[in-house]
DNA sequence: CTGAAAGCGCTAACAT
DNA sequence: ATGTTAGCGCTTTCAG
């Protein structure tokens, strides 16, 4: 007598679970086939597929993933390593990503990364041990064991919010040299000729704050003021930049007549900062200071006055990288190189203003 | 002669990746004790365990977790279903959990619903199909189905954002009903005597609705004018809001000394709505009517004037729910019932105020 | 269009 | 402290 297989013993191992064999028993039909209509439900007769999905029905199987996942090496998983969530703009990317791969049968496996590139490595590693069918991640700042062990499995690769010579493998983003060139540009045309700089020392913030600098001291505008401060943004930094700028406004308000400063932040919670620091000293902005900042978050509109910025789409930014992702997965032979400039877009509001031509 | 194994022909089943068999042979050991190494290091001895090691590092060998899950039954995965990330106080939330998790090995597979229990219901077939440890929801507004499925697995879940007699495991939230009535008590207790209502026919919102209106009837104030709109709240809808209750705001307009009225908004977004069209129809707030709000989203302290609001900490809500799933995990037996009200806080600022005694 | 056989890579259970 | 055996539940491959 042959021993039974199936015996269901109450073990770990077992799941107690409906499985395809029994939903195939009872449909009369082999394992396969309830495979198929599952994955390729075209290549089976209609007849046994109403079958075997009303088996399915009945007896309220669960398909598992996990085992299909082994045994075909495809896991309908991609992975996102996002730095932080609370940061509206990244949300905005992590939703559309998710809501655009749910669409292709695709879920989304998240990884927080706190903005370091070191947390970014160690999560990679667990996040490869799960085996994804694709990866996006936030930034082209990574370390070089995460670039190579990335391009050695050649799961295909996004890399977002950034622009770069030699991407892992996809990309979609802007320049952040290119927004700090266009804002010098931009505010030079309204007329701005003294400029100050607050910034933390994230070094993408950095390379626009840079690229700023440098285009203004082609204009023959140099030095700038140049007030950084360490770790994530925050409106107190916003606040304690601009009372060390202050000594720069003193002329004015002592009835000189000169041109406002232009105060440049790298985020929109530092500018929040400026305005709200001015606003507690009778500080006039737009008259006396102008300020911009950089996300176009949700309260840039709304602040007092509002808030002059460079908006970045991050929902754009995530739909183009999903779909980047899918024509990749879709087509794995057909692999162009992708890499998407999204742009970028000035804000004028309230916090800026076009001033008077010079006499 | 026996035919050989690991032959890793090309073939889509083959990874041609190093597996534990690989790094056993190199090792001099059995896979079960690479196994052992990576799970339980402490059953291994220490000159073993560093041999393993080191020829993990050698081969660059990455564990499969797809085996890995399907032969434990354990999977380190958390789904998490969130109606949207874009809102600011779900992103905390999600934020939250993620992190908390990540600190104990977990890993988190995220659903976006949308507001819709059909689409959970969808989101939970494929999520369930995954094998996930534990499952986080928010709300309790489920379809049957969907509490009869969850229930069935056995699978630890944690409904959040709402409290409810009846939950499918366990609970960590508020209670709406509560927040309408300590609402409705407070600004009694600051003095108001006339009330309308803005809302969007959200079941949670509308909870918190009734509860007002009740608690108001109570006192003997009834009917109180209610504003429904469709949908997912907007500014436009608090603006149009407004505009309805025009009629009640214009005896103060004519001279008359009457109480300002109250508008209870089920969203800060409506509640900015409000003060946006009343800003642009030169309503005083709070003088002439007071507003209060919901979610304490991150503009309202910086609304003109500021909004009052009811405060909900996602991020404490997200921190507990992983903590009580996680205490589940490490002790299935224990299953102590749990059912954690978090609470709330009212916020007062500019756009409601204490009024002098009725005369 | 359907099926039989053979794993996918790992770990539970039971030795030793 | 380590090893042997036997799957976990599905899908690839190769035949009909």
């Amino acid at each position: 007598m042959p021993k039974p297989k199936k015996a269901h013993p109450v073990t770990a191992r077992s799941t107690h679970g409906v499985t395809v064999f029994d939903v195939a028993k009872l449909a009369g039909v082999a394992p396969i086939t309830v495979s198929r209509v599952m994955n390729q439900p075209d290549q089976v007769k209609e007849s046994t597929r109403l079958k075997v999905l009303r088996v399915i029905e009945e007896t309220g199987y669960v398909r598992n993933q996990i085992a299909g996942s082994l045994a075909s090496n495809r896991t309908r998983l991609v992975a996102v390593i996002v730095p932080m969530l609370t940061n509206p703009v990244f949300s905005d990317t992590f939703q559309a990503i998710a809501s655009r791969l749910a669409q292709a049968d695709y879920q989304v496996l998240l990884g927080i990364s706190g903005y370091e590139a070191a947390q970014e490595q160690e999560l990679l590693e667990v996040i490869l041990s799960r085996r994804p069918d694709g990866i996006i991640l936030t930034g082209t700042l990574h370390t070089e064991i995460s670039r190579r062990r990335l391009r050695a499995t050649g799961i295909p690769v996004v890399e977002t919010w950034d622009m770069t010579d030699d991407p892992i493998d996809m990309l979609v983003g802007f320049s952040h040299e290119t927004i700090g060139e266009r804002a010098a540009r931009h505010l030079l045309a309204q007329g701005y000729r003294e400029f100050a700089l607050i910034e933390v020392d994230d070094p993408r913030g950095m390379r626009r704050s840079d690229s700023f600098i440098r285009h203004l001291a082609r204009r023959g505008i140099a030095p700038v003021d140049r007030q950084t401060f360490t770790g994530l943004p925050t409106l107190e930094q916003g606040r304690r930049g601009l009372v060390k700028l202050l000594p720069r406004l003193a002329p004015l308000a002592a009835g000189a007549s000169r041109q406002p400063l232009m105060i440049f932040c790298t985020s929109d919670t530092l500018a929040h900062g400026v305005l709200t620091e001015a606003a507690s000293r009778g500080i006039a902005i737009p008259d006396q200071a102008g300020v911009i900042g950089f996300g176009d978050m949700n309260f840039a509109a709304h602040t007092f006055p509002a808030l002059s910025t460079v908006r970045i789409d991050g929902g754009h930014i995530g739909r183009q990288a999903a779909i980047a992702l899918l024509e990749r997965l879709k087509d794995p032979t057909g692999a162009r190189p992708v890499a998407m400039d999204v742009g970028f877009t000035l804000v004028d509001r309230a916090s800026t203003r076009a001033l008077p031509p010079e006499e």
